[in-house]
DNA sequence: GCCGTTTTCGGCCCGACTGTTTTCAGTCG
């Protein structure tokens, strides 16, 4: 089985580490890193890539050298110089430069003076007290180190969803401090990434002090681990990590720009600023002492001779050459969003009743909503045999005839079996409006198993739509083992599209597989998978991912009018 | 290790905060 991107990724990112703690030049890690982020959000597979003839050294930040290191990995599993470094390096050290405190060069003055070798070395030595005795470290930095060794690191990421009321709630609270100065969210939940390690507020106030003290003092506040004149970070008691960033009005742009990343963005819009014999930071973008731009984000970009670059794009993954060339793509937005094609009613898991979840799609302003009960398969959701689907298309017609300016559509979710056959039979399938199939089961196949599995099932002529197509559930469930590009391959020849599911525990497609269905010309619909009326405002979360993804409207499935919708979904590819 | 309408060599983003120091290195974002 092929080697993934992920897992090569991994390889370079470990080198970069092992490179930082040898003292090695810090270019030569950060190309590394650099390399590593470019894999991983490759929308094929490198090996594929490399089969297909292409050359690994057209893509940004690997030149010929990487690309060599990369083709090994590939062809051999192996990686020679990630071994040698190894034997000079314990590769152990590395997990140490992620306790607190504690970076390439502690790890380093560590190893080298005290023989540490691992994080049991470390434990050792800080009971012997012999740490804080070492050059640049002293009793205050062995104490964190001794709390931090004693409890097990659980770096953990929370799903975008969970922290935007956490957030909110902060923001209300720090108003009064602010003085007619306003609070946002910038960092990752800005750039709506499905999952976010801490929260990144920016505030402007003319009283930098009197936001910063109220922060600190905030009563979900656990620890605060640094509290400065204008940048303060707390700990709350959910463990969700805040860096508040408080600036005045007329650096706003700027400190939004820098504080949104992300990193590599930031990096690449200063690299641009220096070749134009400016200086980019946080307080504006500067020809000297001279402020040329600032206030907004719209003006820095504007005079860096960029076009304006939306947050969710803002990963240094060809953007900004884009932007450059103002041909960056038109994003989807909530408001195109015409319908939802993916949701649950109480014929089988979900809380509400038909006529229930009509109202509230229309409520939304929206043309249609598919509903689509789970089949026979999901016993545990009581799924519906061909009877009782049959019964259920009698209801929603009852239901219609009721309705103005919107319709239900008969749909299902049917389970896609452990042979990649359906569900239900072909003749109650094909009196539906819209066939969802999706996997529920058997999550564990071998590679090529899962594949053909899920190929068949792109391939049945009644089939519309995939159902969040990797199965991954964020943080708990890994996706499917699949040759993805052989998916999307399937599922542009015969024109099935793939879901974006717009669930929070879910998101799959993610960004990145979304991205590559673009480019690979496979359509796609953005879906709630909605189990009562309140989720249907789940929407918003898809819309974010396939944003990321660069998705434009025109790539989305139900942005189009009922009367252009149901024309794409008659089954005109019956093989 | 990468990269190039100023460069194939010599650069490579920038600042705040902490804890250690007594002017600053390291970490962090």
């Amino acid at each position: 089985m092929p080697i993934q991107n992920a897992e090569i990724a991994g390889l370079l990112e470990e080198m970069a580490e092992l490179l930082d703690i040898e003292g090695a030049n810090a270019f030569r890690a950060r190309a590394y890193r650099r390399a590593a982020r470019t894999i991983e959000s490759l929308p094929q597979s490198a090996a594929n890539l490399l089969e297909a003839g292409n050359d690994l050294a057209d893509l940004p930040g690997i030149g010929k050298d990487l690309a060599g290191k990369i083709g090994e990995i590939v062809r051999t599993g192996r990686f020679a110089a990630l071994e040698v470094e190894k034997r000079a390096v314990p590769a152990e050290l590395a997990a140490l430069a992620a306790l607190p405190g504690l970076g390439p060069k502690r790890v380093k003055l560590l190893h080298d003076e005290l023989g540490v070798r691992g994080p049991n070395d470390l434990r050792k030595a800080v009971a012997a007290g012999r740490v804080a005795a070492l050059r640049g470290f002293g009793r205050g930095i062995e104490d964190k180190l001794k709390a931090a060794l004693a409890k097990p690191v659980a770096p953990t990421r929370f799903k975008l969803a969970n922290v935007e009321a956490e957030a909110e709630a902060l923001l209300s609270y720090l108003k009064p401090a602010l003085a007619g100065g306003q609070a946002i969210v910038a960092g990752s939940f800005r750039r709506r990434k499905d999952t976010v390690g801490d929260l990144d507020v920016l505030a402007t106030s003319n009283s930098a002090k009197a936001v910063g003290e109220r922060f600190v003092a905030y009563d979900n506040v656990d620890k605060v681990l640094a509290h400065g004149e204008t940048r303060s970070t707390v700990v709350l008691r959910s463990g969700l990590q805040i860096d508040l960033r408080v600036v005045a009005n007329e650096c706003f742009g700027a400190a939004l720009l820098y504080f949104t990343g992300s990193k590599a963005h930031n990096i690449a819009l200063r690299a641009i600023a220096v070749d134009k014999g400016l200086k980019l930071n946080e307080y504006g973008l500067f020809d000297g002492q001279k402020r040329v731009a600032g206030a907004t984000e719209k003006d820095v970009y504007r005079a860096l001779g960029l076009a304006y670059v939306p947050p969710e794009l803002r990963e240094d993954r060809g953007e900004i050459d884009l932007a450059r060339r103002k041909a960056l793509p038109r994003l989807v937005q909530l408001e195109d969003i015409r319908g939802d094609l993916h949701a649950h009613t109480n014929w089988s898991d979900g809380a509400a009743p038909l006529q229930a979840m009509a109202a509230a799609a229309q409520a939304k302003g929206y043309e249609y909503l598919a509903i689509t009960d789970h089949s026979l398969r999901m016993t545990v959701a009581h799924g519906l045999d061909a009877k009782r689907l049959a019964e259920q298309i009698d209801a929603i017609d009852r239901v219609n005839g009721s309705l103005e300016g919107f319709a239900l559509l008969k749909g299902v979710e049917v389970d896609i079996l452990e042979d990649g056959s359906l569900d239900l039979a072909d003749d109650i399938l094909s009196r539906l409006d819209i066939v969802v199939a999706s996997i529920h089961s058997h999550f564990d196949l071998p590679r090529d198993q899962q594949t053909r599995r899920l190929v068949r099932a792109v391939e049945h002529p009644l089939v519309a739509v995939i159902g969040h197509p990797t199965g991954r559930l964020i943080g708990e469930r890994e996706p499917l083992a699949l040759d993805f590009d052989a998916v999307l391959a399937a599922a542009r020849k015969v024109g099935c599209a793939l879901e974006i599911n717009a669930a929070p525990p879910r998101l799959d497609l993610d960004d990145v597989h979304a991205y590559a269905a673009r480019e690979a010309g496979v359509k796609l619909v953005i879906s709630t998978d909605a189990h009562a009326t309140v989720s249907l405002d789940w929407m918003r979360f898809g819309v974010d991912q396939a944003r990321r993804g660069w998705i434009g409207a025109g790539d989305v499935v139900n942005t189009v009018s009922l009367a252009d919708l149901r024309r794409r979904l008659k089954p005109s590819r019956a093989t």
